[in-house]
DNA sequence: TGAGGTGTTGCAAAAAATGCAACGCTCGGC
DNA sequence: GCCGAGCGTTGCATTTTTTGCAACACCTCA
């Protein structure tokens, strides 16, 4: 008896989309095209319209298609919040959060707070995904995950802001940089020395670019990278400058031989850091509670 | 190949809850006890936990229980709103808009509207429920109906209305009665004479009640009742006077014999007739559109 | 204590989903 | 211009799942 019987139908919908063909969807869910086929025939049949359209190269999702694939993912992540609050009825106070976060923030933030969420509630699990600004809300659209944390994000119909943090701009240096001796950074004494960017990729660029254009200030960009691993390690080893937002720079510890100051221009704006979920979506309780705990968190460091 | 291949599960459990035992259930959903037996037995292996206590006389759903049915209902309202969507898509504008309603509005708004309505949306049909306060939300809560349209409701976490509209009370009376003539109505008139009374079913009789309870006027009650149509009927044949709220009010038509005067009484308070549902819920489109029309006749009616 | 209600189980029958092999089609490259 | 590789689709046999039937075990109430 299989796990996921009722949502059988919906999970086959969603291979076919997936994978762009019947076949590589049937070779996925391990049946063959025919019978994968046959279960999307009497669905069409059933509904009385088409669900994809029949290219040569294979199939494309029509608006009704598209229609049915957000109700089959809504219902499949319902369903396993059903089962989650199921089982903490139990008292078995389990479950998995599935977080999907711009890079940032992953590598300093989420480490400490989740070992601490842990350490409260044993038996939940985490997914963290990482991926760019865009991804992180498909990821929610597509039911992928409860939460999104993302720095700027535009605001969208379709996603609901559950906590938003301001943050400001930090620069990035060697350790022994001459800057770090500095009490007060400000941009203008950035630019003498070379800067490592994050690319339009990452959030806090688009705060960079709007200084940029605004001031008559020449940068000088030596390295740019989608990686903020990548531009930490570059400015470790020489002169350069690299910039990253609040939260991101906590990590920036001495002891990897770089440091993070904050620059005190004030035409440098402050984007917000926003913690978010699928409009009208039910979370899971792990989700909530943890949404809790990085409120908390945030919110205390934040101000 | 059954409409309702998907929700079988669904509807199978929520049976068992409706009918109290397995073997009622199964007879309404023409299949054996050992059937819908086998299927319940499989789900509760797969979620981990009883759905259901086994008494001696039935069923009774545990809390899991109760969680699970929250979720089939509300998954088998979702999917009917799937299907509804994807045949608006396909040109048809086409769907029902399910309403439970108190009995005051029922008889005198509704069919005016409706009418309306379906002039511009001919593709729509009704389901119109009329029942008492507790049984509209009730209704909202299984997903029995889309809309919920009641007065003087009390608010409660998962309800979220959609649209207020304050309420006075009106006096209904014969066509030809002495108080028709007057250009002012005070209660302290309409008490002159004997009552006719809605009962704690309906709305509106709370408001009255505070009143006696407040003032010093003795009512004199002939007669009291849950129908609205049975207390118009009555002061039609004799001097008593009834009560109603604004809208229902609406149908007292000279031509039925009866009329309907506001009353003027500061003391006399005003409590909101409310456009309600599940808090959370996707809508189906059509049960928005008409909403959407109710707002304008209400709004446009009630300032 | 017995009658009538309940949920449950073993086994056979029915129904649904799947696998296999083949067909028809469209596209892209030689 | 044709040929092969990919695609979705269909007919038929097979497997899996669901259901029906009859019987059992249990509890309640008169």
């Amino acid at each position: 008896m299989s796990a996921l019987q009722y949502l059988r139908i919906f999970n086959y919908i969603d291979a076919i989309a997936r994978h762009g063909s019947i076949r590589k969807a049937a070779e996925g869910l391990f049946i063959t095209p025919s019978a994968l086929d046959r279960r999307l025939q009497d669905l069409e049949e059933d509904l009385g319209a088409e669900l994809f359209e029949r290219h040569a190269r294979g199939m494309r999702p029509t608006a009704a298609g598209e229609l049915f694939l957000k109700h089959a993912r809504e219902q499949r992540a319902d369903f396993e919040r059903l089962r989650g609050d199921i089982a903490h009825l139990r008292g078995l106070h389990r479950g998995t959060v599935s977080i999907a976060a711009s890079q940032a923030l992953a590598f300093s933030l989420f480490p400490d707070i989740i070992t601490r969420f842990r350490q409260k509630n044993p038996g939940i699990d985490f997914k963290v995904r990482i991926c760019d600004h865009n991804s992180v809300v498909q990821a929610l659209r597509d039911f992928e995950a409860d939460l999104g944390l993302v720095y700027n994000v535009q605001p969208t119909t379709d996603i609901s802001p559950m906590l938003e943090v301001e943050q400001r701009l930090c620069a990035v240096m060697a350790a022994d940089h001459p800057l770090a001796q500095q009490p007060e950074l400000r941009m203008r004494d950035c630019l003498r020395y070379p800067l490592a960017l994050p690319d339009a990729s990452l959030g806090g660029r688009m705060l960079l670019d709007a200084f940029f254009a605004r001031s008559s200030l020449n940068p000088q960009v030596v390295l740019e990278s989608n990686s903020f691993e990548m531009l930490r390690n570059f400015v470790r080893g020489n002169d350069a400058v690299s910039f990253q937002i609040q939260v991101g720079a906590a990590l920036a510890r001495v002891q990897d031989g770089v440091t993070a100051r904050q620059i005190d221009d004030r035409g440098l704006g402050t984007r917000p850091l926003t913690l978010a979920q699928l409009k009208g979506r039910h979370l899971p309780l792990p989700a909530m509670r943890f949404a809790q705990s990085l409120r908390e968190v945030l919110e205390g460091a934040g101000e």
